[in-house]
DNA sequence: CCACCGAGTCAGCAACTGTTTACATCCCCG
DNA sequence: CGGGGATGTAAACAGTTGCTGACTCGGTGG
């Protein structure tokens, strides 16, 4: 398998000879963190255990250990994606947008953006998948609820629809801007330029009118 | 690795032990077709050769010998969606929106949203990544130089912008609504419901104003 | 001091991957 | 009729994959 995302230069791990310190909580997220980040921009078929553990700086086997699998580290990273997108609150067309741009117009040095790229992997498990189309969901059904008070069940209907259109374009720039590395000026834009066509685009998609 | 999608039903070869008929050409489009599925669906990682070559109904050495090598089918898919979208022709607001509408909104029967589906996947080969990235960058080039007549460079530059963030909004809409398979209404909503809304939000995309 | 247990290491397995090689079969041209 | 190229098939190869079991190491409580 090609291991296409270089691997990160270990930060961590002062001397080359000192042994890891015996910390579970500590490793456990350093592969959750290495794991998140591999899966969102190589996929979940593209990305080897031992790929995630080599960046995590940690021996393959405890990815087993603690995560059980593959797919259950896969599993966790996007309960914890999960965890941060599927508040019950309610948001304001501003709100939304400000949170798009935030997640998504984040510089890629921040990891904000990898945690809506996990969204469109998928491992091919029906648990994983479950999980992550009831985020994609609940998120647009927090906007939808926030934007508009509806009055008929087909307006309500075509309010979610607008909502749901909403996440697909957070999630393509998410996805353009974070593997299409090579297409300026998206690429590169700074947020506060981006939230400029951006509020405009969510206005017109999310404010009723005729 | 996982068969996430299911292999399709042999529709040909009438008699089970009937001997292929040795036609080259129909075995490479076999071949391509089934591998531009596989490969928009499941991402390159996920797929591997015997998979393609099961649903093209097709021995997998012959993807060797037509195509030298898995990257090699890739690229050929590749190429062939660019040869779609990479057509030098501008596009007028109304036209864009009718393409995309198109190529998005058709049914998931059609092989229409693999085609953009493919765009957002990479295999890591460097030369397939171009291929996949211009076509990306010609395309959104195309949108803007289709609607705006620009003054100055800076306005230019943003109206690229725009234009990409329309494309991203395009690839999202149709990832989500190829591979989020069971998020209604988006996923079921038929052509010229979803071309309302999308209208509206590409014309305030792309249409200056202040 | 030492038995114990959690944390980390190591070697290796069975299955799978992309690819190649050798072989069968067809069909056209001489 | 018979080479000979083109097409398709089958088996196998070497490398990689996810995963496992037995092991060492280090701290802690009795």
């Amino acid at each position: 398998m090609a291991n296409s995302t270089p691997a990160i230069t270990d930060d961590e791990r002062d001397a080359p000879g000192a042994p890891r310190p015996r910390d579970a909580i500590a490793t456990r997220q350093l592969l959750l963190d290495a794991a998140r980040r591999r899966f969102a921009l190589d996929g979940y078929g593209s990305t080897t255990v031992r790929d995630i553990a080599a960046d995590a700086g940690v021996n393959v086997a405890l990815i087993n250990r603690y995560f059980d699998s593959k797919e259950g580290l896969f599993e966790a990273c996007l309960s914890h994606v999960a965890k941060e997108f599927d508040r019950p609150s309610a948001m304001t067309l501003e709100q939304v947008v400000e949170s798009v741009v935030e997640n998504v117009a984040s510089s890629v040095a921040d990891e904000q953006p990898y945690q809506l790229l996990l969204l469109l992997r998928s491992s091919g498990d029906q648990r994983a998948d479950q999980i992550r189309l009831d985020t994609i969901r609940s998120f647009a059904e927090r906007i939808a609820a926030g934007v508009g008070g509806s009055s008929s069940d087909s307006a309500d209907e075509e309010l979610l629809l607008r909502a749901q259109l909403a996440v697909a374009m957070a999630l393509g720039i998410a996805l353009l801007r974070v593997t299409g590395g090579g297409i300026p000026p998206l690429s590169a834009v700074p947020a506060d330029v981006l939230a400029v066509p951006l509020r405009g685009a969510f206005s017109a998609l999310l404010t009723r009118r005729g």
